[in-house]
DNA sequence: CTAAATTAGTCTCACCTGCAACTATCTTAA
DNA sequence: TTAAGATAGTTGCAGGTGAGACTAATTTAG
């Protein structure tokens, strides 16, 4: 499902010219592992935040992201889906956010093999607390771009999640002003 | 981005006052999660190629992309610098791959701590291999940019990565020519 | 020269995470 | 109604990984 290319073209543009050794890979070009690297740093780099001040991993922000981003309860299924998160792993998740009372869950009586997680008290004023100082760590990361740069960052980001199938999967997803 | 906002507009809104939600995170919008959920399937994409047809995982391959870029056999350290894996990651990875024989390593003479890997006649032969395989890869998961965008992509990774401090630590990174 | 500090590499430990099995509930169809 | 299949969520298990201790070798300082 992930492809949408047409990339033959792209195949022979190293080739023919060297003479006998193989296309060679500079790691350091290589968008997959620039990625992988990248997002690790960006990671670690927000951590500072949510980590060390707040306690919390990624699974656990995740849904804490999911809840306040949503204004309504949601499942554990449903962040789950919608952060391509395994659910084992926000199953875990929930449960520790739970035993910190950061958010509670009050059973779906249609339907009673799923529950409705939603912030505590104590759990909504620690996401807006986070929120302000996450947001400026990202646009700090992103400070090295000019404004138009990071619009078009954000588009081709846009552009290769969509043809990796990775757009969001919520039906309600009000996104459109994305651009 | 979000809200572009300059964080002293942040600060104040949990003001009892203000009855409007804080900032809101769409998590969809939000660069590190995107780079994250990205560098995650993209590199599942990858490892059709790597890991289930020829049994490597991520820090192997990250030995073999080291020692096929240079040229000269180099240190388990050297590949962790260049990489930014932690060195007891790359030392399994090195256990491993000697257990196949897909690398061998060499003292070094002048110290003997450090030990020179480098290719077996066999380790060649799936590196030459597997190189265009996943360079069509790659070019695969591009394809939905033109060549104009991937050039901005790259150009755009390239400052973010330059600004986090990702530069290649190798001295003699030759690369100077990458846009 | 000797002792302290540094470095390459290995190893143990603790943690995280995906997988898959499992329970409980709901849905569908006969 | 009952049985088969799907779905929400939990848990045991196994594999991977970072932190940091540890060994051995080298470098630096006194």
């Amino acid at each position: 499902m992930p492809k949408a290319m047409s990339g033959e073209m792209a195949a022979d543009l190293r080739e023919e010219s060297a003479p006998k050794k193989a296309a060679r890979l500079d790691l350091f070009k290589f968008v997959p592992f620039r990625l992988n690297r990248l997002a690790a740093e960006v990671s670690s780099a927000l951590s500072a935040e949510y980590a060390t001040r707040y306690g919390l991993d990624i699974p656990e922000w995740r849904v804490l992201a999911t809840l306040g981003f949503r204004h309504e309860p949601c499942s554990a299924q449903y962040v789950a889906d919608c952060t391509r998160t395994h659910k084992s792993t926000i199953s875990r998740a929930v449960t520790s956010l739970m035993k910190r009372q950061i958010i509670e869950r009050v059973e779906n009586e249609d339907d009673r093999r799923e529950f409705r997680l939603q912030f505590t008290l104590k759990g909504a004023a620690l996401y807006e607390e986070l929120i302000p100082r996450l947001l400026r760590r990202e646009q700090e990361i992103l400070s090295c771009l000019s404004m138009q740069e990071r619009k078009d960052f954000a588009r081709l980001l846009g552009k290769i999640e969509a043809s990796l199938d990775l757009v969001q999967t919520s039906e309600e997803a009000d996104a459109k002003e994305a651009y």
